[in-house]
Parts: C-alpha cells; structure tokens; sequence
DNA sequence: CGTAGTTTGATACTCGGCGTTACAAAGTCG
DNA sequence: CGACTTTGTAACGCCGAGTATCAAACTACG
C-alpha cells in the first residue's frame, strides 16, 4: 500500500519542518530554503531535501519550497489536514492563556469547549467560549468528536480527569499538569516538560 | 578526558527519564524498575539499563532504581545540578501560571525575576516575586547571573526582547511566543510548539 | 541572450545508534 | 532453600542519517 508508516525519526522531522514554517508564514515570509529551514531546526540541508522528495516535488530549483503549499504537503503526509476538536480542561491562568493563544488553532486544532470545576470561573467567556461546568463533559464528548484533551489542572486532579477522558473514548491527553497519569495502552499521553527541554539544552550549551 | 560530550540521543533520553523520575517522585514512589520507565518513555528497557550503566551501578537487581539518587546521579551527567537562574518575561495568564507553579523549580531552575511593561501589572505580586518593569532587566541581568530567558511575551515584542537578552550576554532563550526569533548563533532558542507535538502523536494514532 | 550563482532532486557510501537476544549475577520473597 | 525479579553486560545485525557529489532547473544580471 501507498500508506507505509513513517519512521518516528522522519515523523518528527516534518512536525518540526511543520512548526518552522508555520511561524515563518506568520512573519510574512511566503518562500523558503532547505537552507533556511536547517538554520531554525539544526537539521541538515540534504536530510531534509530527502525527507520531502520521497514524497514529492515540492521545491522549485533555485527558488526554494512555497511555504503555504510546502505546509499543506506536509500536513496530508502526516494525515492531519483538516480542523480537529480538542477540549481543554481548566480554566485558570494556563487554561486561558492557552484558550486566547492562537497555537492551537494555527495547526489546525479547534477548542471546542473548555471545561472547569470553580463557579467563578464557569459561565465566563474566554475568546468565543463560555467556560461550561465539567459534569457537561460526558455530554458533549458523545456529540461532538472530541479525540484530543488538554489537561491544564492542578497535578491533584490530573487522574481523575485522565479517567474521565478514557471513559468518554478520548484516545490522546495533552498533559500540562506534573502527575504522572495511568492510561490504557491504546490512549497516548504526551507530557508538556518545558523544565527538561531546558535542561537538555542547558546541557548541549556547558559542554 | 572523561567527560566526553553525550551523543544527541542519550541526552534526550537521559532527559526524559528525569522528567518521568521526577513525576514519580512527586507520586510517592521512591524506587522504580527499566520496565516502568520503559512503559512511561516508550524506550526499550534494555536501552535504559545501557544507557544508565555507562555511567555507574546505580540500580540494585531484584529491586530497582532508587528515585532520588537516580535524579541526582542523571543531573551530574547532564551537568546541570545545582540551581540555575532565570528570567521570565511577561506577567500576562502565561507567565503568571509559569512563575506560580513548580514546572522550573522541580528541576533546578529557579525565576529571580519577572519582568513586564504593563502598569498594572508592574508592582504586582506572584508568588514569592514582585513584576518588575522591563526597563530593570539590563541592571539585574548584570547583578545576578541569568543565562537563562524565558518569552511569554506577544509575538510582536518577542524579537525585541530576544535582542535585549542576547546583548545582555543570555545564551538560551526559551521562547513560548509564535515568533520566530533571529539570534547569533551562539545562542540556542527552544520554541514550545504544544500543537506540532499534538500532530505527531496524532499522526501515530491515526496509522 | 548568455553566463554565473542558487537551490532542488538524486545516488552511493559509510558509520554508528538502537533494537534484539541471551545470560550471569544479585537481590527479594515465601 | 528455591522460585522469581531485575540489573548489568555482551554479541549481532539492521537501518537511519551524515557526507560527498553531481546533474537539472530556476533566477539574476549585464
């Protein structure tokens, strides 16, 4: 079949082609270099000329790759065109900070509904949504499609929610708490460590 | 010498335990296997025990690793014990749910300053730190030694404020905003990129 | 128009990282 | 004491990724 897996290596590679351009676009930039991409992501020219070419002619000779359709591409390879719900959990500093960024949405994820426990804090509008109390979760999971959970709680109450979430068939956690969450083996937790990024390039930089 | 330079791979993996080590740690647990790891991180328990047992006998068989003493011993390898300082940018929800929880400080970095240019916010009180104005920042960053910057700043500002850290002689810079930041290159920018990390294990989902 | 410069696409070769398998040694537990 | 767990270590092989090289396509400029 046309559809073999990508290796995890070229996987990240793309993700990460991914963000780059992503932000170029937002700085206006409409074409770019194998060249330049390395610069951003430290990874080598001829590697990641490679990595698009089995998939496509992207670039043009001499010019470089168009950034929007280059985005485009790359987003049919790792199948995930198209606009994705997410629900996001918490409504306190992290939770609205993340509900009124646009890093989400720019890669095409939706936050359908935001969820939380306080009572100062549900009926509150953040951006286009109203906070809506967690016990509607089991609700809208059914009706919408929601695959994806954010969880921005207190580390005390990051289980419980992770509970929830596979009950209502959630298959991928967004974990910004510190606890160390339980899963099925089908459900994908992803653990945000801004901390460790650092250290790891603290690490490269002493040495 | 003896302190050869880590490849890539074990650096990021070394990471990556202590990110699960110290999730655990925080759980209660006070020893833990390869296995458990393996099952947190995805990597080969066998990968782990070669990884860890090139620097030392740190585990005792039949049980474990010990927690606490596998951190320290993985921090002396990353060379990054102690506790760093570092500077936050931007009092915004972002960097309020930054400065108030314990994600840096759980791994030795401690924020000596957080700087902002709102009214409002300047003066204002987090945690145990006080909002100073964003004119300060050249002073402390002579006074105290800050190699370390961390951008919860708009993306319109964050070029400008890279551009003071790096004349400030700051040689890492954590960048939280959707810029994408021009530096020497002597200086390593980390950008959080939480939705291209999303469509990576999306992507492993979906195939 | 023509030439120099840039950048992609493609191939061949090599090296090393990592998965796999296997097993002895050291510890725990009943 | 004996069964079980888990670490530490070695051997082997595959494939991913860096390197080097080159032709082809495109731009820019005189």
């Amino acid at each position: 079949m046309a559809s073999d897996r990508l290796t995890l290596g070229v996987a990240a590679r793309l993700s990460r082609y991914l963000q780059v351009l992503t932000q170029a676009r937002k700085m206006g930039k409409s074409s770019i270099s194998s060249q330049a991409i390395s610069e951003y992501t430290g990874v080598n020219p001829t590697q990641i000329r490679r990595d698009l070419s089995g998939f496509g002619k992207f670039g043009k000779r001499g010019v470089g790759y168009d950034i929007d359709s280059l985005i485009e591409q790359i987003r049919k390879i790792l199948r995930t065109s198209g606009t994705h719900n997410i629900a996001l959990f918490g409504a306190g500093n992290l939770g609205q900070a993340i509900a009124s960024s646009s890093v989400f949405g720019d890669h095409g994820f939706q936050i359908s509904a935001i969820f939380d426990v306080s009572p100062e804090r549900v009926g509150q509008k953040i951006g286009e949504l109203v906070v809506r109390h967690y016990d509607e979760f089991a609700g809208v999971a059914a009706s919408e499609g929601i695959m994806v959970g954010v969880l921005a709680v207190p580390g005390e109450v990051a289980q419980q929610v992770a509970d929830d979430l596979v009950a209502a068939g959630v298959k991928i956690i967004f974990n910004y708490s510190d606890a160390l969450l339980s899963v099925p083996s089908d459900v994908t937790v992803h653990t945000s460590s801004p901390a460790v990024e650092l250290l790891y390039a603290l690490y490269f930089y002493l040495t």
